[in-house]
DNA sequence: TTATTATTACAACTGAGTTGCAAATGTAGA
DNA sequence: TCTACATTTGCAACTCAGTTGTAATAATAA
């Protein structure tokens, strides 16, 4: 593991989840900043970024990898149920600020859940 | 489309969700069926079955494509808030037969959303 | 049985994500 | 500021679930 170093990389990463203030994909990321940096790095560093607890990550449709900025999660305690949204019509992934009643289901041990929605957003739904 | 025809790679397929009577990743298909069938064929049969409203998809951890047989569904309709629950320790899948309550979201349209909790199953709980 | 249409196998491909390794870079300590 | 060393990066080659084109085969209607 090791510490985490500020690199121009991690820089540049975690300033396109601030500015963009929505969940991106692994692949989005590639084909914007993919010229600057290397794919491998991007992921390795999105990967890192998930351990230290910065991101979540969570698989849109098409089983595509996005990552979003944590708030109030821990990296060791990353429980939450934290329902995702993707706009079917221009693809935009944002993070719910709701929380979800799971059901109830007996004798087994809940440890995650993704909660995955999709439909239109609020600029596709007009 | 046309219409279904009964061949064998239908009759096996169909059989083992009903002998399982678990989810089913197509991956686990291919290596449990690949050498009476192509690959191609198991995923194309799978296909039509999904756009038939026999089988239902998902996806599970590592974004692997999961299918289900559909109890009530048609394939128009196929709006269910349908939980998944899938084992961290063998990796089996099962559908619960639970229904959730999504959360208020204002100002989109909500098509369609999937669950997928993930933990021990009853087996592996012990 | 035959004509028609759907289905299958095969091989080659796609594309997101991974791996190994050598070169480059950041950071703590002197 | 300089040095040493561990971390990070780029590159190229790879993995593997899933897809596509096409010719051959099998199921159905007539």
């Amino acid at each position: 593991m090791g510490v985490i170093r500020k690199t121009k990389a991690v820089e540049v990463l975690l300033a396109a989840f601030d500015t963009k203030a929505v969940a991106l994909s692994a692949k989005a990321l590639i084909d914007q900043l993919g010229t600057t940096f290397n794919k491998t790095t991007i992921y390795r560093v999105l990967d890192k970024l998930e351990d230290d607890g910065v991101l979540h990550s969570f698989l849109g449709k098409e089983g595509l990898k996005w990552y979003a900025k944590c708030h109030g999660c821990t990296s060791t305690a990353h429980h939450d149920v934290h329902p995702h949204f993707q706009c079917l019509n221009c693809g935009k992934v944002e993070c719910l600020a709701v929380s979800v009643t799971l059901p109830k289901i007996p004798n087994r041990k809940i440890e995650v859940s993704q909660l995955l929605i999709q439909g239109k957003c609020e600029e596709c739904f007009i």
